[in-house]
Parts: C-alpha cells; sequence; structure tokens
DNA sequence: GCGTGTGAAACGATTCACAGCA
DNA sequence: TGCTGTGAATCGTTTCACACGC
C-alpha cells in the first residue's frame, strides 16, 4: 500500500498536511503558526499595496484605506490581519513600514527561492521572462524541457537544459519549488520526479490533476477553465441570446422583478 | 454619483451581482440559474474529465470515480452534479454521454467565444498562442498592444492592433470577453474603455485591482501571488529552520511513515 | 446490492457590532 | 473621537449518513 497521497485540484486549493498517519505537527512554539487558507490567499494582495504605499511615501493606513485599495471589506482585512498579532494602532491605523515588515516576514519575502521551470512551451517561456516572479524574490535558476531543438538555447541568460538532466538539475539549484508547464499528458510523471528529487512546492499549469504525497503543495492554475468560469457568467447576462444558444428558451428576463 | 461598481480580486472570486440597489432577481421559474460559486469552479474540471473519458469509450462512470478522477470527494461531486439536475442512473451511475452534455450545456461549450487579449508582452504573446483556449471555444479574435514594434506583426495568424483602436476592434469583433496582460498600471484605463465597449467578462493577469460596474465579471490571476502563497507553505514546511535550506538529505525515504 | 440524490450536521469563512484603547 | 481587535451572528461550503430506485 502506497503511502498517504493526495490530489491536488482547484486554483485556489493548495494541498499539504492532514496525513492521518503519525507527522501531527508539534504546535510549534515560534511565531504563531498557521493562518487560514482564504487569509493566506489574501496576504500577497496586501502585501503588495503595502509596498506601494510605502514607495509613495505614505506611513499610515487605517483598515478602511487600505482595504477599499485591495477590495475587500475593512472587517475582513483586519481580521486577517489579527491572525498575526496586533501591529495597528487604535484609533490610528497600521504602520506601513511595520505591517510591511511583519507581512513580509511571514510570506518570506526575504528568501530568494530558486524555482525550476519545466516544460518550455509558449507559455513556459512567457514564465521564463515574467517579471513578476523576479520582482517578489523567485529565481528562474533553471528551464527543462526534452525539445531538442530547445535545448542549449538561452531565454533570457538562462540555457534549457534536457528533461533527461532534470534530477541533476534540481540537485545543483537545489529548487524545491517548481513552475510545470508541460502538456497535460506529461505533468504527473514530471511531477513524480521532481518530488522525488526534493521538491515539495508544484505551480502546476497544466490541465491535469496531480498525484503527490501530503507534504508537497500544489496549486493549480488552469486558464482555459478560467475563461470558462467567464463564459459561464456570460452565459446568464445579457437576455439577447447569442444565437446558436438552443436552450435559454424563456425565461432569461434580468430582473422578471414584479415584486411580491 | 457613479453607479454601483465593484473591485475585483481575488483569483477564486468573480464579482457579479449583489448590487444593493433594486435587482432582487426573481428566483426565475425555468432551467436552474445559478449554482453556488464554488461549484461553478469545478464544473470545467468534471467537463475536462468527461471528455477524457467519452474519448477513452468509457460510457458510465459512478461518481466515485469520476471524482478520484478530479480530484475531489465523491459526495462533493455528487452535490455539485445535483445542483444541475438529476442525471445520474441509481446503482449504476453517469452516462458520460448525456452528463458530458448537460455539463458542456451549462458552460456554454456549444458557443464559440471570441475574445481580444490587450497587452502583447511575454504573457500576452504566450496567450495568444495557447493551445487552452481555442480548445475549449475560445477564439481569439483580436491582438492589442501600444507598442509601435509590435503593431502589424503577427501572432498565429492575427495581427497585432494599436491600442488606441481598441474601441474600433472590440465593436468589429463583438467580444464580450477580454484578456488583460498589461502591465498593473495600465489595467484600470485598459478595462475602462473595455467595458465601457461592452466587454462584461475580463480575465486579469496584471497584479492590480480593477474597479467595474457590478455587472461585469472580472477574475484575477496574479502568477507571482501564486508563487507567494507556496511559499509561505515552504517556509513552514520540513522543521530544520530554513538557514539557507538545502535540508533535504536524510529523510526523503518517499514514505517518511513507519506506520502507527 | 449498489450508487445516486439529498436533508442534516459540521465546518470554515465573512460580516456585524461593539468594547477598548490611543 | 476614531479606528483597531474580537466575540457573536450569519452565511456558504463540505461532509455525513441514509432513504430511494435501479
Amino acid at each position: 500500500m502506497p503511502p498517504t497521497e493526495t490530489r491536488a485540484s482547484s486554483s485556489s486549493a493548495g494541498a499539504t498536511s492532514a496525513g492521518p498517519s503519525g507527522a501531527r505537527a508539534a504546535e510549534t512554539v515560534s511565531g504563531g503558526s498557521d493562518l487560514p487558507p482564504a487569509t493566506v490567499a489574501r496576504l500577497p494582495v496586501y502585501l503588495r499595496e503595502l509596498n506601494l504605499l510605502s514607495r509613495t511615501g505614505v506611513e499610515v493606513v487605517s483598515s478602511g484605506a487600505l482595504a477599499e485599495a485591495v477590495g475587500v471589506g475593512p472587517a475582513q482585512l483586519r481580521k486577517d490581519l489579527s491572525h498575526l498579532g496586533s501591529y495597528g494602532t487604535r484609533g490610528v491605523g497600521y504602520d506601513v513600514a511595520l505591517l510591511q515588515a511583519q507581512l513580509g516576514r511571514e510570506m518570506g519575502s526575504a528568501h530568494e527561492w530558486p524555482v525550476v521551470i519545466v516544460g518550455i512551451g509558449n507559455l513556459g517561456r512567457a514564465l521564463a521572462g515574467y517579471s513578476g516572479f523576479s520582482s517578489r524574490g523567485f529565481h528562474i535558476v533553471a528551464l527543462v524541457d526534452p525539445n531538442p531543438d530547445l535545448i542549449g538555447r538561452e531565454i533570457n541568460g538562462i540555457e534549457i537544459t534536457d528533461l533527461a538532466d532534470l534530477e541533476v538539475v534540481v540537485a545543483r539549484t537545489k529548487a524545491v519549488i517548481a513552475v510545470l508547464a508541460t502538456p497535460a499528458e506529461a505533468a504527473q510523471a514530471v511531477a513524480d520526479r521532481l518530488v522525488y528529487q526534493g521538491v515539495t512546492s508544484i505551480l502546476n499549469f497544466a490541465a491535469s490533476v496531480l498525484t503527490v504525497p501530503d507534504r508537497v503543495t500544489v496549486r493549480k492554475v488552469d486558464l482555459g477553465q478560467e475563461l470558462q468560469i467567464l463564459a459561464y457568467h456570460e452565459l446568464r447576462k445579457g437576455d439577447d441570446p447569442v444565437l446558436a444558444g438552443p436552450l435559454t428558451d424563456a425565461a432569461l428576463v434580468r430582473s422578471a422583478g414584479g415584486d411580491s
């Protein structure tokens, strides 16, 4: 019987933890540990806005102002921040620099994370040059692909390595975070090799479900899926059915609303 | 006073509806209308797997099998599907073709959605050629960018148009879905123009918060943010405190777990 | 028997509302 | 006075458990 594994799926779900087996991490004393996932997903947004504010010279923000800027409710922002401790001043607001520091610490902004990208197709190539990675402390240290036409070529000063050498590359660069931009069929096999080599976080752009051991965190980003969700909402907007819309016979009358 | 607007934020939240004003949609009788957002986010995944199954010749799936394949609990899958009606057979499972059809209808898979991409940088270029779009019914009908070096060039047979002509392009192509891959600073201005021109769904790759009228649905995908969330989890893994984190020499014995 | 469909319970996340402190 | 920090209320989602029909 194989050890505990989880399937990682939706674009908002990272999978880790929870092994029914031993583990039972010892509620470590130091920094307050795990925040609610929903909060974790928002912290980067707050952090980005704080960086922006501090660059503009703002020294203090109220929860109201910051919340407005990032598009959440003020109460939610306060609750989120309260999970990390009390870094605000009543009647005043939050010290931007302080909050920035605390938040950055929580998110590991100080670290320089080496990242390996596997699959240098359309998307992988774009990710290799994406400035949003490097600007947030992620260094692309290797590009990996099986295509002989690509191997040896450089993107942004990084040479593309043969997929056959994946193990070597991961070991050499000591990367624990990997980005998967391979075709769906290849994704699981690559993931297995990455994980075996010590990678514990995977950002998966392939449209397939990965099965990984519990200790590995996977986040899936499926661009096609995102558009499909938009299409879903499109379908039930404007009353004009797009013609070719076979269903939708009657009632899409927006607000049918004779009340009561 | 401008009409109701919402800020759209996290990668899992689409914003629409909810206007505190009138609306109050009348619980329309016909086809079961809006599904819970969490369900909507999963339907594309189910659909993809069903397509796969049907291509393999499978004719029936149980909730258990399908759930396993897409990485959710069987109960969740059944509840999700139950929102669209009863398309399964008790004691047997779901007819793949039928379910595929129903689900496809719900997600508008029959439609051919024209899509405009604004911002042909690294990412925009990749998205322009991304097969995951076209294969799911989304046709890239225009690429728009202000860079004179790009205007007139072609990607995948589509010519890049001047951002100045955005309105013309949207009008001509009748696109209601747009993809934003501009720098963060430009995103809001472009979004405003898109919305004014009749676009009602935006997939936003820019790392900034968009403010749009209520009727417009926005989904944000922030790739840097995704990595940051992974980094957060990385930070609280392996007990070895970081120290530039080479850890992993020892314990990666796949199943650390001497059971019990 | 077996697997769907579904109410009910459990859980988590968001919102409200207010006490407490600068 | 004003804004934070937080219990309590609300809302949505997931999970459980079982009745129903093939």
